[in-house]
DNA sequence: GCGGTTCGGCAAAACCGTTTTCAAGCTATA
DNA sequence: TATAGCTTGAAAACGGTTTTGCCGAACCGC
């Protein structure tokens, strides 16, 4: 167990007075072995401390175990849960994740897929994320790759993503069919897809409800608490009338929500709130936030697993992945 | 630019008519080429593509221009943010990260630091966490390690970390000069250092401040929300007195804050409550809720700029870490 | 019971794609 | 013209996996 040096392949070889192949046949289980030299093998892997160097075996075998994972963010909610997802689904696989942040930038995203191809990942999972179709697809060409969080027409099953637009379109409705009439909402980023699908929702369950779009009742945010504070304000020096916010996260409804409060306006009493995202902190906002969940962790895990098969030659199938709204207490019935 | 098969070295030695060395030496700069052969070899390296193999690099080089993190609960906001400082400060270094959880299970740590050894990380960052010393100092005989976000006596300047005593102290003390002298006070889980370095200085303020702990308005919680309302639960049924509570994170304050909402207890004019971490989100707790900030971000980038220093065998040093009092609104004044 | 075939186990060697050492070739300088 | 100084190609690592081929034992048919 002492032992400074690193040891090698070969020191178990000389060790355990067996050839090299053997000690890799061995460590791989690829053909069997005599029972005697076998012991004799692991017995020398623990004495000396011995693990294999995975560059070397990336080197000779061609494969090197690794996934890798772009994400947008590191430190945002969402993307985070995703990650830890692909994280906790590639565990006990033999797999190991790397992660590189892409930070919302295309140029930034491609040089991450671009170390991540230097490195020899086996597959690719992609958070999210802008980087053209077209190139996403000369990036599945070289390695099988995934994609989470983001809808993509022709990538069938290796593509996990939420239904933003039905989402946004049941919340809406819900409002709706709790009496409110007068709902405004804080866009987000709107040159990100989910946004422009929340929107999208929002606008088509209004429509649908016969309700006119009034540009009045609509801000454009950029997902942060700070541009929820400023929705508000800016509503009410507009002078709009709403007796119900729909914001396109959880942290812009929070900023909403102190907002109102500072302006003595209570929530629900006066006017209902809701998100999107079902943050942690939700659950516990005062009052309670009405949001709806996104699977984040469940897409992470699952896009782990389905690479995984994937790699094996296995088959594989992503499934759909549901929303779920989470009535709780930041929203009240309009008689 | 369109080739299926990946290039090698080989290929584009063979395309600029020069030998690999030679590529090697344009690639990474080690000796003057000349002008002719350099041009030659960077128009084929763009013509084919190509992208070094890190693994072959790696064990030639015996260099891997990786850094293993061990990381606590991905999902964790404090921890998120250090890593993702860790992350930022080794942008554009050439150095890439390799991120494993260590799910604060100490073999499971354990695990991932062998993980990271066998893929021949050349340093180490090991964010929280609960390996013995004996064990880091083992792991550091190997390999350049730092450690973030926990205090160790002997690790001198490869030791990131925030004076949680003194913070707590101080913390409690502005509640004491508030006024307020009948303070409780929320713990985190009782073996994480953390919690028991917070609780020291919250019960270190009070004796200083001449007042006897009161068993009664303390409850040990687990970091999380809802410990945080079983807190408050709990106090009331006990029929503790208190003006001010005092939570070990942010998360039980959110939990708190509503609890006592909930039993038509206001924040602050009723009772002040202030949290520990300064959370994104707490800045739009409604109110804002007063807290400690811990430089999460720039301890992260510290350790990566000071493992980068380490490595390239220059000299580093981890500078203190202040923590800062965040004064918001959920704090009264008791007259 | 004997010669020939098959097959399992293992050592040796080839290979993966780089970097680095070594020595040789060339040029420019004194 | 000898010599120092560059530039450069060949070859040797790096530490594994995979292929090849040899050896002896077991098995078969006659």
């Amino acid at each position: 167990m002492e032992t400074d040096k690193k040891s090698t392949i070969d020191d178990i070889a000389r060790f355990a007075k067996v050839s090299k192949s053997t000690v890799s046949r061995v460590l791989n289980d690829t053909t069997p072995v005599a029972k005697a030299k076998r012991k004799a093998v692991l017995a020398a892997v623990k004495k000396l401390d011995f693990k294999p160097n995975q560059f070397a075996r990336g080197l000779a075998g061609g494969q090197s175990m690794t996934i890798g994972i772009v994400t947008q963010n590191i430190g945002s909610p969402f993307y985070d849960s995703v990650t830890s997802g692909v994280i906790k689904g590639l565990d006990a696989t033999g797999y190991t994740p790397l992660i590189v942040d892409g930070q919302w930038d295309v140029d930034i995203e491609k040089a991450a897929v671009q170390t991540l191809l230097g490195r020899q990942v086996d597959g690719l999972v992609i958070v999210g994320g802008s980087i053209t179709e077209t190139d996403l697809d000369k990036i599945r060409s070289q390695r099988p790759t995934f994609i989470v969080a983001r809808e993509l027409d022709d990538w069938g099953g290796s593509c996990a993503f939420v239904n933003n637009y039905q989402a946004a379109y049941d919340l809406t409705q819900y409002l709706l069919e709790q009496g409110h009439r007068e709902i405004a909402h804080i866009t987000g980023i709107m040159r990100h897809q989910d946004a422009i699908k929340r929107y999208d929702g929002y606008a088509a369950a209004l429509a649908d409800g016969g309700i006119p779009l009034d540009k009045q009742r609509i801000f454009e945010g950029n997902f942060s608490g700070q541009s929820g504070i400023l929705a508000i304000e800016t509503f009410l020096i507009r002078g709009a009338r709403f007796s119900a916010v729909f914001a396109a996260n959880d942290e812009m409804a929070f900023g909403a929500r102190l907002a109102l409060s500072r302006r003595n306006i209570r929530v629900p009493e006066d006017v209902s709130l809701v998100g999107f995202d079902d943050q942690p902190l939700s659950a516990f906002m005062t009052p309670p936030l009405t949001t709806v969940a996104q699977p984040a962790l469940e897409m992470g895990i699952a896009a782990a697993q389905a690479i995984v098969q994937r790699l094996k030659n296995k088959p594989f199938n992503l499934p759909d992945f549901p929303t779920r709204l989470v009535l709780r207490e930041s929203v009240t019935r309009l008689r």
